[in-house]
DNA sequence: TGTTTTATTTCGGCGTCCAAAAAAATGTTG
DNA sequence: CAACATTTTTTTGGACGCCGAAATAAAACA
């Protein structure tokens, strides 16, 4: 209840509504639009009509499936986002490697690769450029050219602040408050935003399944580090500078072992890989953190041995539960969420985690407070942050440039894309 | 973005906006008001002159502050909101006692008391009609007929289910789930909602200074018990059910002191009056949480104690200063507010406190994530509660009812009251 | 009294929505 | 295979709310 309504305000909204609606079911002929956004059957028409004038939408021409086969009456006509109005860039960063995607406007991945760029000890003005170059490779491998591109995401692995287009915390990092968004944006002129990684996640999972994840539900990710996607009323929670949700580095114990971010007792220097390492490996609480990445096959033989029954082992990973347990009861008390998602690499060894997980909300939380609580853990897509960037990217694109129709901003900025 | 657009949503939101700014800014004119919400002086005189129609609006008959005196031009003509056009009542529960005060639609209250309803041993059935009696016998003393309320709310200290209409778990009652607002809804036959009472005081805070309040920011109540209302992108979060912001039984250190939910280690059970008098006492650990209210003077005697250098008394301080520090460091972590106010009757010994706070904070949390934090503490307004929870009673009419004109369902909604 | 200034209202036009009617495109049936 | 039935889509006409511009109102000023 910002903004003065008039019916520029109706039509933004409304085309919203249908793009929308074509991004979560596919496909849909404009009487199913009608129903999705309860618009009726005239007002798609003319909506529809200007979509499509603008080439943002096209009718299908043959339906794969047509859904009723043979029915009577007229058949209908599908409508789909023309895949090639305009382009999107999902930019993974982590520790030595940058992954690049490039994706119509549909979401479908065209190109994809990974780039070894230096980060850890990277100069705060380089490493903008030698990502925006990177971007640039691959956007002239796929023969996309650069004004087509509408907008960019970049994912980060740490604390990124949206607002500066920075990354202002990051374990893949030495040197904090490195530029990169507002970089690439001016090296390529295309519109770039910045986020925490798992917050892309939790945009996937909305993206995957919008009825599931539309109501307050809490993503972590458990892996080389601990992060956290909240969704709060159906959309993703930034915080004011896009630095929320760092379940991570929110402490669990005073004075508790040595975490990467430099304090003592974090979540993280409980649950990350590298954490449960160290507990397995002796007196954690002596050991400094780790900043390089621990293989696969170390963390799988650890696992096995919590599984044959290694004390030290099993007691890792027992203290990389409770950390969990008791932070999510925290994040429960001043949140209640309706369903808490377990996922990343670390929920491999979730049979080991979770016994100590489910005590310590139970110790640490009043019944009241965690009745409504479903705990789901969701197997890996490795690329859930990539897809989620995109995803992300895409409703925005929807929000800030598609939804302006032929009065509105659209006029510029679809024409410098297209 | 779930609702279609169409011109009722122009009509709703755009009456909402007049209201909102008149809320704000008290009686303006019209034009003020065009400036205010953005829209042209054409739509407000058409706006307003509906307003007037519904009997919503009225125009001021004397300008009591002129606020340019005299000057050229015709003299502009205030509206203000009738403050007749409907009434609301708001409850406050605690501990054997229940306040309701009755205010009219500009949000003056024109009645208030409380009563002595015992809590404690309080059936679940017989709550709510008490209540409801006690509402309606004030009602009574005020010549405000009952359908004259448009909405009742009601703040509980505790966990409130906002959807069932439940005191979920309280230390005011030996019994759970008491039903409440459900029952004085059907008593009164007038629309009841319930809260947290903490909820209500962010809601006051935002009616008071919105520009102050409008970002993200918690709001901590530090009394007889530790309770959070927590401001979301300019709104109050509530969560799902209402129980949202339950800070005071956030753990804090497992197995910790015992806290009056059951649990141990929570905030409430260091920094609440009770677990800092127990603190002083003794062994905090061992003792068990006190469930009656403790008088002023007690604390105010702990107090000079501490200050007077009593290690014991100060220690308790300096205990709570720590869980609640941790507390918020969790707290920033997962939402990195711009602002936390520390408001209530533990403020008095905020300077007991603030040390051990400050540097709880510092040491649960990297740099990075509290650099944009303002920490205020606001003096102690002792109906912070009441005003809060008629200002946001008032904000739910506009937004409900009020905000519906002439072909909405105000026909049906505004008869029944006025 | 006429002029200037500022607030408010009136008028005509525009954009969007919707319901109802018309048109389009196909299957069904005698 | 022509007429009918059925379903989707478009067209038409009316309503509503906004806005800019012009008109009107109400005061101070000269």
């Amino acid at each position: 209840m910002r903004e003065k309504a008039d019916s520029d305000l109706v039509r933004r909204q409304n085309r919203q509504l249908v793009l929308e609606a074509l991004r979560q079911h596919g496909p849909l002929a404009r009487i199913e639009l009608g129903r999705h956004t309860g618009l009726s059957p005239a007002s798609i028409t003319s909506i529809s009509a200007q979509l499509i004038a603008d080439g943002i939408l096209q009718e299908v021409e043959e339906q794969q499936h047509p859904v009723v086969p043979m029915r009577r009456g007229r058949p209908l006509t599908q409508l789909d986002i023309n895949p090639k109005i305009a382009y999107v860039v999902a930019v993974k960063i982590s520790i030595d490697g940058v992954e690049i995607a490039i994706a119509d406007s549909r979401g479908n991945i065209i190109n994809r690769g990974i780039s070894r760029i230096a980060t850890y000890d990277a100069e705060a003005s380089n490493f903008g450029k030698a990502v925006a170059a990177e971007i640039a490779k691959q956007l002239k491998a796929s023969r996309v050219l650069p004004r087509q591109v509408a907008r960019i995401g970049i994912a980060v692995q740490g604390v990124a602040d949206s607002q500066a287009g920075t990354i202002v915390w990051s374990p893949a990092f030495r040197r904090r408050d490195i530029p990169v968004a507002t970089i690439v944006q001016d090296e390529l002129g295309i519109a770039c935003s910045i986020a925490n990684d798992a917050n892309m996640i939790a945009e996937g999972l909305i993206g995957t399944s919008r009825d599931r994840y539309s109501g307050t539900a809490a993503v972590v990710f458990i892996g080389y580090g601990v992060g956290m996607g909240l969704i709060l009323n159906g959309q993703v929670y930034h915080g004011p500078t896009g630095a929320a949700a760092e379940f991570g580095h929110m402490n669990h114990l005073p004075g508790g072992p040595l975490c990467r971010c430099g304090r003592r007792g974090c979540v993280e220097a409980y649950a990350a890989d590298y954490s449960i390492l160290r507990w397995a490996s002796g007196n954690a609480s002596s050991l400094p953190a780790s900043f390089s990445g621990i293989p696969e096959h170390e963390m799988q033989s650890l696992e096995a041995a919590a599984r044959g029954g290694d004390p030290q082992a099993m007691g890792a990973y027992a203290k990389a539960g409770e950390a969990l347990g008791y932070g999510l009861a925290r994040m429960m008390a001043l949140l209640s969420p309706t369903r808490i998602v377990l996922a990343g690499p670390g929920t491999r060894a979730i049979d080991l985690i979770e016994p100590s997980l489910r005590q310590a909300i139970e110790d640490g939380l009043v019944d009241e407070l965690r009745r409504n609580v479903e705990i789901e853990v969701v197997p890996i897509h490795t690329d859930m942050i990539i897809k989620g960037t995109i995803e992300g990217a895409l409703r925005q694109l929807d929000r800030e440039v598609f939804a302006y129709g032929s009065l509105g901003k659209r006029q510029v900025t679809l024409k410098d894309i297209a």
